[in-house]
Formats: C-alpha cells, sequence, structure tokens
RNA sequence: GGCCCCAUCGUCUAGUGGCCUAGGACGCCGCCCUCUCACGGCGGAAACACGGGUUCGACUCCCGUUGGGGCUGCCA
C-alpha cells in the first residue's frame, strides 16, 4: 500500500516546537518510505484560525526544509464533503441532532459535577421519536449533529508507538460532529479528510491518543479501513509542563530569528522521542532520511532542552562551510546595518575568511554580528574589561607598542609566521610578557579580551588596517593618562 | 473525579532476562592544549521512582503504589 501521510496542523497558533517534531517526523517518514507527504491546515475553528497564522506556518516549513508534495488543503474549503458524511451518518442512523442548547448543558454538567459524579453529554437526545424531532427541526430549533457511539463495545486499534489500546465505547461520549452553525468539528473533518486523502499512516502527537477511539469508530461508521496509527510522545517544556506560549520562545521561526540553523533544528528536534539506538549524535537530513523509522519512536514524553539545541547549533556552526554561512551572516550583518557591497565582489575572500574565523566560536547566528564585530566595522569600542586586564600602561608596554607598529609598517611578507615572529622578538627585547603584548594588541585589533587567535585576526585584516588598529590605540593610551596603573 | 498513556543520571537517551561494578550526549566540575576565547583531548560527580511477585538470575516480564502527562469543548 503506498505510504501517504499528512500534517495536520490547525492555524490557531504559530508552529510551535511540538509541531515541527511532527511535522519533521512525518516528513522523514515519508520521505524513508518513498511516499506522500500532503499538508492539510484545520481551519474548521474559522474564529480562531487566520491567514497570518497559515503564512507562519508554512514559512516555518520551508524554513526546516519540509517540502510538501501535496496541498495546502484547507477545511475550511471543503466543506461540502463533510455535509454529505453527516447525511451519510445521519441515514445510516449514526448520528442524531441534539437540542440541547450550550447553556443546558453547562447547568447540568455543573450538576453533576456538584454531586461528585463524572460528566458525559447524557445523551437526552439520542432517543428522541422521529416525530419530535421533526417537530424540533421544522420550528428550526438550534441543534447539532452527535454521533452515536455504539454500547457495549470495546474499541480496538493498534499504534504503532504505543501498542495495543482497547477503550470501552462506555468512556466515549457522543462526541459533536457538527455545530448548531452547521461547521463541522475536528473530529469528523480528520476522519472524512483521512479518507478522502487516502492516508495509510497517521503520525501526531500523543495528545491524540484519546481521541482515536472517536476516530476508530467514526472509521467503522464510514466502512472505511483504519490508517496505521502512530502517535508521539509530547514534548514538554524545562518545567515538565506542555510547551506553550508561555515557555518562551517556542514558535519555531523565532529560533531562526535567534540564529539558528535549520539542519541543526532539524537534528535536535529528531533526536526528541526518537534514537537511532547508536551513539551517534550529529545527522546531515539525509542521513536522517535513511535512518529514521516510526519502530524506535519512544513513548515517554521529553523535556525540550534548549542549551542541548545551541550545543547542536554551535556543532553546525563550526563545522559548516563558510560559504553555507555566508548568506545568513550577510542578512544579520545587513540588519545591524554592517553590510559591504565588496564583501560580495572582491572582498569575498575577506569575508569568508572572517566567518571561518569565527564560526568555531559562535553558537548562534547573532554572535557573528556582536562577536564579529571588529571584522565588520573600525566603529567598536574597547570593552572596559579589557581595557582594565590590558591596558595598565607602563613605559615597557608603550614602548614595545610603538617599536611593533613600525616593525609592522616595514615587514616585508605580512604573514601569520612573521607578524608572529616579530611581536614576541620585541616582547623578549623589551622585557614585556608576550601574553601582555598580545592582549593589547588583540585589545587594538578587535576592541576585546576574547577573540579568534591574534595572528590570524592580523593578517585577515591586513597591514593597512592593522597599523591603523596600533596607532589609535597608541592614541588612546596617550590621551588616557587617567588609566590607573 | 472518570478514561487512556508514561516512568534509566538535572535534561535527551542506549539497554530488549545474565554482556550492567547501567553506555553515550548536553549541562556542570577538574586537567591538557594555548596569546584570550572557542574547538579538540582526557578525567570526574550524576540515574534504573517504590513495593510485591515470576525466574537459578531482573533496568529489562507481571501486579500494585506513587509521581507525571493527555483526553474529558458546538478547540484542534
Amino acid at each position: 500500500m503506498a505510504v501517504r501521510i499528512r500534517f495536520a496542523p490547525s492555524p490557531t497558533g504559530y508552529l510551535h516546537i511540538g509541531g515541527a517534531r511532527t511535522a519533521l517526523f512525518n516528513w522523514l517518514y515519508a520521505r524513508h518510505h518513498g511516499g506522500i507527504f500532503v499538508l492539510r491546515i484545520e481551519d474548521t475553528d474559522l474564529e480562531r484560525s487566520s491567514s497570518e497564522m497559515v503564512e507562519g506556518i508554512l514559512e516555518g516549513l520551508r524554513w526546516l526544509g519540509l517540502a510538501w508534495d501535496e496541498g495546502p488543503f484547507f477545511q475550511s474549503q471543503r466543506l461540502p464533503l463533510y455535509q454529505q458524511a453527516c447525511e451519510q451518518l445521519r441515514a445510516r442512523g449514526t448520528a442524531y441532532p441534539c437540542f440541547c442548547s450550550p447553556q443546558e448543558l453547562e447547568s447540568r454538567k455543573q450538576a453533576s459535577r456538584e454531586s461528585g459524579s463524572a460528566w458525559q453529554y447524557d445523551r437526552r437526545c439520542r432517543d428522541l421519536s422521529p416525530a419530535a424531532v421533526e417537530e424540533k427541526l421544522r420550528q428550526a430549533q438550534p441543534h447539532v449533529l452527535r454521533f452515536r457511539v455504539p454500547e457495549g463495545r470495546t474499541v480496538k486499534f493498534s499504534d504503532r508507538v504505543f501498542g495495543p489500546i482497547e477503550v470501552a465505547s462506555e468512556s466515549v461520549e457522543d462526541f459533536v460532529l457538527l455545530r448548531s452553525d452547521g461547521r463541522p468539528t475536528y473530529h469528523l473533518c480528520v476522519v472524512v479528510d483521512d479518507v478522502d486523502m487516502k492516508i495509510s499512516d497517521v503520525i501526531r502527537g500523543a495528545d491524540h491518543l484519546s481521541n482515536t477511539s472517536k476516530h476508530v469508530l467514526l472509521f467503522e461508521a464510514f466502512d472505511q479501513p483504519l490508517p496505521n496509527f502512530a502517535h508521539l510522545p509530547l514534548i514538554l517544556g524545562t518545567d515538565k509542563k506542555r510547551l506553550s506560549k508561555r515557555h518562551g520562545a517556542t514558535s519555531t521561526l523565532e529560533y531562526r530569528k535567534q540564529g539558528l540553523l535549520p539542519e541543526a533544528m532539524a537534528n535536535y528536534l529528531a533526536l526528541l522521542g526518537w534514537s537511532p539506538g547508536t551513539d551517534r549524535e550529529l545527522f546531515s537530513v539525509s542521513e536522517l532520511v535513511s535512518l529514521f523509522d516510526l519502530d524506535r519512536v519512544n513513548r515517554s514524553n521529553a523535556v525540550f532542552d534548549p542549551a542541548k539545541l545551541e550545543w547542536m547549533n554551535s556543532q553546525y556552526l563550526g563545522s559548516v562551510a563558510a560559504e553555507r554561512l555566508a548568506p545568513e551572516v550577510k542578512r544579520l550583518l545587513q540588519e545591524a546595518g554592517l553590510w559591504n557591497e565588496s564583501w560580495d565582489a572582491g572582498g569575498r575572500d575577506y569575508f569568508l575568511t572572517a566567518v571561518d574565523l569565527l564560526k568555531t566560536r559562535t553558537r548562534r547566528l547573532s554572535d557573528f554580528v556582536e562577536f564579529g564585530r571588529a571584522f565588520f566595522t573600525d566603529d567598536f569600542n574597547y570593552q572596559q574589561e579589557a581595557v582594565e586586564k590590558y591596558l595598565r600602561p607602563s613605559p615597557q608596554l608603550i614602548s614595545a607598542l610603538s617599536e611593533l607598529r613600525a616593525a609592522y609598517a616595514g615587514l616585508k611578507p605580512f604573514t601569520l609566521e612573521n607578524t608572529e615572529r616579530v611581536l614576541r622578538e620585541i616582547a623578549d627585547a623589551r622585557a614585556v610578557k608576550t601574553g601582555s603584548l598580545i592582549g593589547a594588541v588583540r585589545l587594538a585589533m578587535t576592541g576585546k579580551s576574547v577573540a579568534p587567535g591574534l595572528f590570524d585576526v592580523i593578517i585577515t585584516l591586513g597591514q593597512e588596517k592593522t597599523i591603523q588598529r596600533l596607532d589609535r590605540l597608541l592614541n588612546f593610551l596617550a590621551s588616557a593618562p587617567a588609566l590607573k596603573s
């Protein structure tokens, strides 16, 4: 049987981490089995759905590289299909109109709660006489359509992750299929659509595990075979509560904004609830596709750990080619107003070298802008703590610096070896600790006490800029005698 | 409350009755490398929720307890 799977988000919220993981698992499963990945937007609750949310969800999926083969289909545009399905059920007697108003229901629910018993729809309208129903209908009494849950049944299905599940039909209530305004509900739509779209495997969050018994009953009512079900354990926040807006940046797109690489995100998400069974943790997307399958999906919920995600991102940042990072860094620099057009042309090599130097020291893309500022502009300040640490202006330091400046100005091949040799010689000759001199020069070059290897920085910046920056530091020292010594 | 599900280091996980004095990863701590930081390398602290069974033998199987999660909407 052809593998056809679907991701069916509801546009009542953004694509959060849990949704992204569900989408990823669906996508991986489809790719692994050479199947079709259908995207379906479940927007039957139109008050709470919005096109902005839809766009955000699509954007999130695109960012993660989860291309869909069919859709997006919108349930709001398939209403006739659901109406027709309802008529079918009605004709077969497996659905009935219910005239209880929300208020009535609420008060009865309240009453039963106060008496200490568990509430479930009391089926008051389940067995109204045909005449009574007709009369109420003629009076245009508002009503919903409910599913007639069979009695004395054990609903069974086998979940690919959770195994065999059995539920007594008594614990399933006569749920609503059609709202009083005629719009269908989720339970009806999923089943109708999964049948219509010939979905072979339903892979979704475990929050739907209990709902599945309703769906199984519906499939049966339509005389349709069950798809395979696979429920994914939920992703929880650090407080072990289900992930929600409350937990900060849970929108997937928010992570893009924070400088995450989509491949790192996908890699991290793949390992939440699934394991390849080996000690390896870093996988390319194509490796994930070939390794992934449902049989190694866990049953227990997982806590989302931002620290590990960030670590994984740093692994990708450090190992990926500078060319891959270039467009991302460019975007960030443009936003920061630091982008120089020449870096797309003659200055390309310089730009890529800078990216290479910085990438093992970054955990997020945004670090390129802050941590790497001195590579992209002359407009940087001397970090206060770096000044305090490396600029105790002793006569030796100052004369060593000016000697270095002079030596660098005349250095013929301005290479890594030469710049380092010269500096060390001067430090020795002036009885200045090499580390101190290096620290001071690093401050001159970057304004910071932390940076890539000094001589890498120097030869990347080039002779001219190196000298300019040494001059700037010398001026600073000359005009700042107030520094504590 | 009722129904369903889950339970290995703080977190993600490996483990499928003896290979476990429980392995890996993140985070944390120490050391090495070293011009700082990062990378990398080495080492350390850190877990089978509890109680009963079953078995020659349980992290692994069964039952119970506890804890956690989900559903219980004219949300999805």
